[in-house]
RNA sequence: GGGAGCAUAGCUCAGCUGGGAGAGCAUCUGCCUUACAAGCAGAGGGUCACAGGUUCGAGCCCUGUUGUUCCCACCA
């Protein structure tokens, strides 16, 4: 970069070179260093089908944010990149392109359709990734994983084996979320509950002695084909004889008992309940409790199975209206209402889920939950905000056992072979070449793949090496803050926490940090659908990376959502653009041979100022990106850049910049500004790279360079104090000017008369130049006539603005400004005579309301001369 | 049915352990002041949803109410 800089940030060029920089440098690349500490996030792995959204584009920033603050600070700071093989996304996708060649995937064979998913992956796989370092992602590259790698898939197997021989894995027959779409089962996690206009249709069944009928009611009368009984509460009394007796199933002619059962309601509906246990999971529970048949009547594309001819290949949707008709024309409809009732559908498709029983494979939870929620409990794990730590409880306290076959190709392939000869089941880490129990060779693997998140559960320590003992697994595990959004903590947070127990014996990270969805401007959720999702990429293009960040950064709260408002963005590139041209201020006034960053020995009262406001800046910025309060942290340097560095110290240095006191005050410019660029680092990487490097620097690289610390010999605070009189000051004088209509061009003589003469008297100069002063005099006590009075709580201000004073118009502003500070010492006396105030309240509260007092009475006395003089 | 979040300036939102009500954008006034008009200097604008309570003191803590968003739950 030339000293000659653009008045305007180009943001462009700046961040693909200064990417390329950074991975030319090895920046990103953590090591095991013993000694360092570690600190280890792992990326939410995103989708190999996925483009990356404001969702990720959030998650992203703020891991990268935290990253480089560690890596800064000295930590060995690994971010584990990589991407999830997000089996019914990649599989639905691969379906549909062979769909575009009439192909389907019994044409092309399991084989031939994971070659296809391979090529698939290949080619768009890298694609997110990519996308990641546009937006300045420092994650370790040479580390990047993939969940159905090698590695991944043998700490899969071991996982899976290991449970298995524990007892904590099953095969069972049980009641799952079927999607006729997907055409695989689901888990409880991966169903969405919607809400949806329906019907309650009134049903008769008659009893098979005639005498009379019981009257059931039901939202899915299609399911009538596979009702094994129908239930009453033992306590109803309108059904106690019914009990034991036999009904006929109405367009089936089956004999179903009656049984009573206490699941049953009897406020709700006819107190009666059809029950069809393959098809309900309540049902099916019922089914189990009274011995019942269980009767599928579905295919797996929710059609009806050709045992009951009459509907046989109908649509679970056409047949439901089918049998309505026909219940109808044979007079068993008694009525129909209308009813609204929550309908579960796939998280991937929306297709409606169907309950189904089928033979599958299951976690067993509950001896995974309870050390998973232990290790929450006993703040081993902390979320931030700690309110989703109730959610997870919830969630984990009433966990069911999750199915994890899933049937499909794009996955882990279950490890565990059927034996033809003895039927006994061999579940192993390597492909076996007979059965474990007969040893015969007739085996056959399960043709199931397993949930996608059966893998991302093992993400923090499959990618590490696990099950392998390595020295990455070593040092990095347990890893340290797990960024995500709260809408997968059960999908994938809890998961994680259990198996890191289970397998690891330790907890998988200490702290999750759990951020909201990034909305649009109107407040609904971005997606494609509505087609109202704002592209990170373009916005990238538009305004720059580091603009992004900052917009995503700031005003953002832990756990809250927050809108994307196109204007924010412009504020952040109109930040960037700032900082840009304070950079080309100092540069433009550096000689060539300035000395590296340094303070300087001798200090005039405004660099002390300003050296204390940024040593505290140091300290509160720390301490916020430690707690997690990134927005708070990012929102005080923006304060701290603009108003402070820029709009005061910058100004005030021109006065010296000229002068022999040049070099002083041009070190302590580049001392700030150097160190500032630091603490802003993390969260605008590019632009401080770019600035830092222009400017005299030691080392390569801003994002390699020691984050900057609290230092005592930096503390001024009773000269800052003295500086703010100043300010103070200034900033009246300005308020009078411009409410009086001065131009800045009209100088005018300034008569200060305070009680800190050698305060006002050594920055003379500076309140010449930044309240339009033609000189600055200051005494004890003037005697002047037609003049602007001013009246600060350290100061009175003459200006002498000959034909502009109006005498009437002086005399009525300093009686507003008497009363105001009358009424504001009025509040504070209150306060002070409050015995239980100045008893109760901590010294410094009330030393404080003293001092303030203090000032505003000599502001009153000094007011009320003005007024003197004025009569 | 249970649980949670949110309600602060015209708009979008910060406000950490209780003591100053804030930012950006928008509006108004004046400025091309030798880094930046994507800028500078100023101004206006708020019963911190409502009602109680705790406290010397409440935007912040407690209770209730209203509105709103979300999560969980097997009422057929």
């Amino acid at each position: 970069m030339a000293k000659q800089l653009q008045s305007v940030y180009d943001p462009k060029e700046v961040e693909s070179r200064q990417y390329a920089f950074w991975e030319k440098g090895g920046y990103f690349h953590a090591e095991v260093d013993p000694n360092k500490k570690p600190y280890t996030i792992v990326i939410p792995p995103p989708n190999i089908t996925g483009r990356l959204h404001m969702g990720h584009a959030l998650d992203e920033t703020l891991q990268d944010i935290l990253i480089r603050f560690r890596r800064m600070q000295g930590y060995s700071a690994l971010w584990l990149p990589g991407t999830d093989h997000a089996s019914i996304a990649t599989e639905a996708k691969i379906v549909e392109a062979m769909a575009k060649e009439g192909l389907t995937k019994a044409d092309v064979g399991r084989d031939g359709f994971l070659k296809r998913a391979w090529e698939w992956k290949e080619t768009y796989g890298g694609t997110i990734l990519s996308q990641l370092k546009k937006l300045g992602s420092s994650c370790d590259w040479q580390r990047e994983r993939f969940t159905l790698d090698e590695g991944c898939s043998k700490a899969v197997n071991e996982v899976f084996v290991n449970l298995y021989e524990k007892g904590l894995i099953y095969r069972g027959e049980r009641i799952i979320n079927w999607c006729p779409h997907c055409k695989t089962s689901i888990s409880d996690a991966e169903v969405e509950y919607a809400e949806q206009a329906g019907h309650f249709w009134h049903i008769k069944y008659p009893f098979k002695d005639g005498s009379g009928y019981i009257e059931i009611a039901t939202t899915r009368p299609e399911t009538l084909l596979g009702d094994t009984a129908v239930a009453v509460h033992p306590d109803d009394e309108r059904y106690k004889d019914a009990v034991g007796k036999t009904l006929i199933l109405p367009l089936v002619g089956r004999e179903i008992p009656v049984i009573a059962d206490s699941y049953v309601d009897p406020e709700f509906g006819t107190g009666a309940v059809k029950i069809t246990p393959a098809h309900d999971p309540n049902d099916f529970e019922v089914g189990l409790r009274h011995n019942l048949p269980v009767l599928n009547i579905l295919t797996d594309d929710a059609k009806i199975v050709p045992e009951y001819a009459d509907y046989a290949g109908m649509d679970r949707y056409d047949a439901r209206k089918a049998i309505v008709r026909d219940l109808e024309q044979q007079g068993y409809l008694l009525q129909v209402r209308d009813h609204t009732h929550n309908v579960g559908t796939c998280y991937r498709c929306s297709t409606t889920v169907e309950p189904r029983v089928s033979k599958q494979w299951f976690v067993k939870m509950e001896p995974l939950a309870k050390p998973a929620i232990e290790a929450v409990k006993n703040g081993e794990i902390k979320f931030v905000p700690e309110r989703f730590e109730k959610i997870y409880f919830h969630w984990m306290e009433s966990v069911r056992d999750w199915c994890i076959s899933r049937q499909l190709w794009w996955g882990h392939r279950i490890p565990a072979w059927y034996c033809a000869d003895c039927g006994e089941i061999t579940v192993a880490k390597t492909t076996p070449t007979c059965c474990a129990h007969c040893g015969s060779t007739q085996i056959e693997q399960d043709p199931d793949t397993l949930d996608t998140w059966f893998s991302s559960a093992l993400w923090p320590f499959s990618t590490l090496g696990w099950p392998d003992q390595t020295p990455e697994l070593d040092y990095f595990y347990p890893t340290d803050t797990l960024v995500t959004g709260y809408d997968i903590i059960f999908f994938w947070v809890a998961r994680m926490i259990f198996s890191g127990l289970e397998h690891m014996g330790k907890v998988p990270f200490h702290t999750v940090l759990i951020h909201g969805l990034v909305r649009d401007a109107q407040g609904r959720k971005m997606s494609k659908s509505l087609g109202n999702g704002v592209d990170p990429l373009e916005e990238i293009d538009k305004y720059g990376a580091d603009a992004l960040r900052f917009t995503l950064a700031t005003g953002n709260s832990p756990g809250n959502d927050m809108r994307y408002l196109p204007e924010r963005v412009e504020a952040s590139r109109n930040f960037a653009n700032k900082i840009w041209n304070a950079a080309r201020f100092i540069l433009m006034n550096l000689p060539d041979d300035e000395q590296p960053p340094h303070v300087p020995d001798h200090l005039q009262m405004e660099d002390q100022w300003l050296l204390h406001q940024y040593n505290t800046l140091v300290k509160e910025v720390t301490d916020n990106l430690e707690k997690f309060e990134l927005g708070i942290a990012v929102q005080k340097l923006y304060d701290f850049i603009w108003d402070v560095f820029c709009d005061w110290y910058i100004e005030i240095a021109k006065i010296r910049l000229g002068s022999d006191d040049g070099a002083g005050v041009r070190a302590v410019l580049v001392y700030v500004m150097s160190n500032t660029l630091k603490l802003l680092h993390p969260f605008m990487p590019f632009i401080t790279e770019e600035i830092w490097q222009t400017l005299p620097h030691e080392g390569e690289s801003i994002m390699i360079s020691r984050f900057p610390e609290y230092d005592a010999q930096l503390c001024f605070a009773a000269e800052s104090r003295d500086f703010e009189r100043i300010m103070t000051a200034v900033k009246a004088i300005r308020t009078r000017r411009a409410e009086m209509n001065v131009p800045p061009s009209r100088k005018a003589a300034i008569y200060i008369a305070t009680g800190y003469p050698a305060v006002f008297g050594a920055c003379a100069p500076v309140i010449m130049k930044l309240a339009g002063g033609a000189s600055v005099q200051v005494a004890d006590r003037f005697a002047l006539e037609n003049t602007v009075n001013i009246v600060t709580e350290d100061a009175t201000i003459y200006i002498p603005l000959g034909e502009l004073v109006d005498f009437a118009a002086e005399r009525k502003r300093l009686q507003k400004e008497q009363a105001q500070a009358q009424k504001q010492l009025s509040v504070i006396e209150a306060k002070l005579q409050n015995p239980g105030f100045v008893s109760k309240a901590p010294a410094q509260v009330v030393q404080n309301q003293r001092d303030q007092a203090q000032a505003l009475q000599e502001k009153l006395q000094m007011l009320e001369q003005e007024l003197e003089k004025l009569q």
